[in-house]
DNA sequence: TTTACATATCGTAATATCGTGATATGATGA
DNA sequence: TCATCATATCACGATATTACGATATGTAAA
C-alpha cells in the first residue's frame, strides 16, 4: 500500500536497451521463457531465475549480463536475491505497474 | 482507433532525458506552463506551444531546444505543425495513452 | 531585395553507454 | 586447504548522447 517512488530518468534509461527490455519480459512470465529443468518451476516463480539461465537466453556474455541486471535493480525494476552460489532476478511487478500509471495520469 | 504503432527503445530513449521530460510535462497542460501573454491560450490547445516559448522556459539554447523537440517527434511522443515562421508542438495524447497500457499488459 | 525573425541543421568536445575479456569475490564440496 | 562453480566488478575501445556555437533555411515585413 505504501506508495513506491522512483527516479523517472534512471528508469527510462534502464528501459531504453533492447536486451534489458528483454529480460524484463521473459520475467514476467519466467516458466514458459526460461528451461524449467534447470531450475524449478516453483523457484522461478517464488524467488526468481538465476543469472545463468538469463544469460544463456540472452546470448550475450556473463559480465555483460550481470551489469543489465544491475542496471535494472537500481532503477527498481527487479529484485536481487542470493541463495548459496545462485543470485536470483524477479520483477518488481508494482513499480512497473506504478510507472504505467505515472505515465497515464502525470507525464 | 486505429492501433497505434512504436518503437520501444526509441521512446524510452526519448524519455531518459530531463529536459526531454520536463518539455512533455509541461505540454501536457501548456497554458498553464507557459506565458498566455506570448501566445493565445486558444492557439496553444488547439495547434501547440512554438519552440520559442519552450526554449525560454527550458532555459537552453535554441539549438539544444529544437535537436530535442525533434527526438521527441521522431519518437512520435509530439507532433509538430508550422505556421509562418513559427513551429507548434503538441503531445500525442494517444501515443502516450498506448504507451502507459503497454508498460501495464505487455512489458 | 534586403532585413529581421523563427527554427533547423552542422560540427564539436565532453561525457555516458555498450559489450567485451580479464580478474575478483563468495560459496560449496573434495 | 584447495579446486570449482556462479556471479560481480574492473578496465577498455567503440559508439552514442549531451549541449553548445556557428551557420543554413524558410517566412514575412520593410
Amino acid at each position: 500500500m505504501t506508495k513506491i517512488q522512483f527516479n523517472q530518468v534512471d528508469l527510462f534509461k534502464a528501459l531504453s536497451n533492447e536486451a534489458r527490455l528483454k529480460i524484463l519480459y521473459w520475467l514476467k512470465d519466467p516458466t514458459t521463457h526460461f528451461d524449467t529443468k534447470r531450475q524449478a518451476i516453483e523457484e522461478m516463480n517464488e524467488v526468481g531465475v538465476c543469472v545463468s539461465l538469463i544469460r544463456d537466453k540472452l546470448e550475450m556474455n556473463q559480465s555483460t549480463t550481470s551489469q543489465y541486471l544491475s542496471t535494472l535493480q537500481r532503477a527498481g525494476l527487479v529484485e536481487a536475491r542470493r541463495i548459496g552460489k545462485w543470485t536470483y532476478y524477479k520483477r518488481n511487478e508494482q513499480l512497473i505497474h506504478e510507472l504505467a500509471n505515472f505515465i497515464e495520469t502525470k507525464l
